[in-house]
DNA sequence: CTGAAAGCGCTTACAG
DNA sequence: CTGAAAGCGCTTACAG
């Protein structure tokens, strides 16, 4: 049997479509006895409304797109779970678009979704933003970015402290009596991937110590990258802080693969938290993002800036996760 | 300015909306000069069709739903990743659906999904399935799942050869002289849990060995948990196949934690064979699956299903991805 | 090849 | 509280 519409349950409960559909979207707006009675009708013959057609009708849908590069990047992947339940509590439906570092797919997603009366966006980029850019599509300022954006634009955004996450470890490396502290980078070039390297070498340089960047290739493979590159050093740092927990596991991997132990021989921090450093070997101590807290950030300036044009900037804190990656220099 | 409508493009360019349409929908049918001249007013004015009206009156659309348990399971990311360029490559917008384990999440999505015209669907489920159950949300067989389905139900599937993945795996352990060869288990109810088990039990009988399977908990967890019930036996196994990468990764850290080096102690294979595993510590030597091909095959299937009502269970050949966390036995 | 009309499945002022 | 009508932005037989 095919799917009934809004006008046989009509015929079948004999009122007219627009009751039907009050009963649907404006219950109060209908006599009770009457909605209850098309509800058990509409039911019995599986009737569910439509949602294109009352997208195109009334121009709002619950669609609301998260734009992330790298499904694949378990940063992503965890932004994009908790997203979903944030976004679901609020009655919306998430829908995850990966660009794959496709520099023209953000600007298709935003007019595709736009297209479908999408509320709002949020965009957890993997370049550096254009807000002049980002506004022509359609979206104009309901939109939240999560990374800091260029200037003092009308575009919402939820970072954390970065140098505050740097800094963090670098305290937490210079307690156990680090002081050869190397830095290896490996994200592309948001404002997060900047914020966490000026960081570092702001506080090498605060405490008189010598900065030691690694920054060649992105991800796992600037981390293994890097360790290649400190098995072969004379002088090797005795502490690394990698740019994210990805950079690390390679980091990590690469040593271990020229008989390095961490963190017997180098101690390794890592940036976000993920629960999949619980796994790795060793458990990874890292800086972690409150991701969960993020998504739901994302989710309430989105609507208060598509509701009432609010922009706002919030500036999360990090917090230190304690595993098993770094110990005292020896 | 607001975006325009198709009536304005029409009146814009001097011609019918219905003109206006076919020079966008059914090129061919339209006059050539007058269908440039359409196109180029329409692209001056920003305009683009509504997939919504478009979707609405057809009664099809682009969109297809790929359903998953978890996307923070890297298999199932590589899976969405590989899927999502499959679908675009042939005209299709895949949307990702994340049930989180919910149970009736599924239906929830398919019901949704069909209500925007969604073609084909495709399922790559976290429990066994029940076909009649799948099809009764209104896709009928035009569905594939990848995983085996219960009985010979109108339901396409694409999965591996898992017996001959395990096989794969132990014949390597074998090969490198072990005979103490342990499994973990860790996978959720799917046929493909059920299949891998078997296989190691089979193959344990088949060679005379005695047969070790650990199998509590799910995940990377259920690796941790095998790990320190191995750590603390009197005889423990000197190899470990692994049910999934994740699980491995689960495993080698808790047994790092205890002392015991892989592959020095112990030699674990992992299946999945994830690039993940690529800077794992050390590198996993993994039963790679061809999510690649899978994901392509899925589509293919689908839209078979869905033009022609095949349906198909095609089974992929897993192979070996030789890394590093197994050795010869010592 | 192009236009006029009907209709996809809803919603929402407007009457009553 | 309920019904009748117009319309969201398109497509597609049907004429011409």
């Amino acid at each position: 049997m095919p799917v009934p519409g809004i006008d046989e349950v009509a015929a079948a409960a004999g009122v007219h479509k627009s009751t039907v559909s009050r009963a649907f979207s404006r219950p109060e707006a209908v006599n009770r006895q009457t909605r209850e009675h098309i509800l058990q009708v509409a039911a019995a013959m599986g009737y569910t409304m439509s949602p294109l057609a009352q997208a195109l009708r009334t121009k709002t849908s619950p669609l609301v797109p998260l734009i992330v590069p790298d499904i694949t990047n378990p940063f992503f992947a965890e932004l994009a779970k908790m997203m979903t339940s944030a976004a679901g509590e609020r009655g919306y439906q998430l829908v995850l678009c990966v660009t794959e570092n496709d520099a023209a797919a953000t600007g298709r997603y935003l007019q595709a979704m736009g297209g479908m009366y999408a509320p709002f966006a949020v965009i957890a980029p993997s370049v550096r933003v254009d807000p002049a850019e980002l506004e022509s599509f359609g979206f104009g300022g309901r939109l939240v970015v999560i990374d800091r954006v260029e200037t003092d634009h009308a575009i919402s955004t939820v970072t954390i402290d970065h140098a505050r996450g740097i800094e963090l470890a670098f305290d937490h490396l210079l307690a156990l009596g680090h002081t050869a502290i190397a830095y290896v980078s490996g994200l592309a070039g948001t404002h997060t991937a900047g914020d966490r390297r000026r960081a570092y070498h702001s506080l090498a340089r605060a405490h008189g110590l010598q900065a030691t960047e690694f920054d060649e290739h992105i991800g796992a493979e600037a981390g293994r990258h890097a360790g290649e590159r400190i098995a072969a050093m004379a002088g090797p740092p005795t502490a690394v802080i990698a740019a994210n927990d990805m950079v690390a596991f390679g980091l990590i991997s690469a040593l271990g693969a020229r008989g390095i132990a961490v963190p017997h021989d180098v101690s390794v921090v890592g940036f976000d938290g993920l629960p999949l450093g619980a796994s790795s070997n060793p458990p990874l101590t890292s800086v972690r993002q409150p991701i969960d807290e993020m998504g739901r950030l994302a989710i309430t300036l989105a609507e208060r800036a598509a509701q009432k044009g609010h922009v706002d900037h919030v500036v999360l804190e990090p917090d230190l996760l304690l595993r098993s990656s770094t110990g005292p220099v020896r």
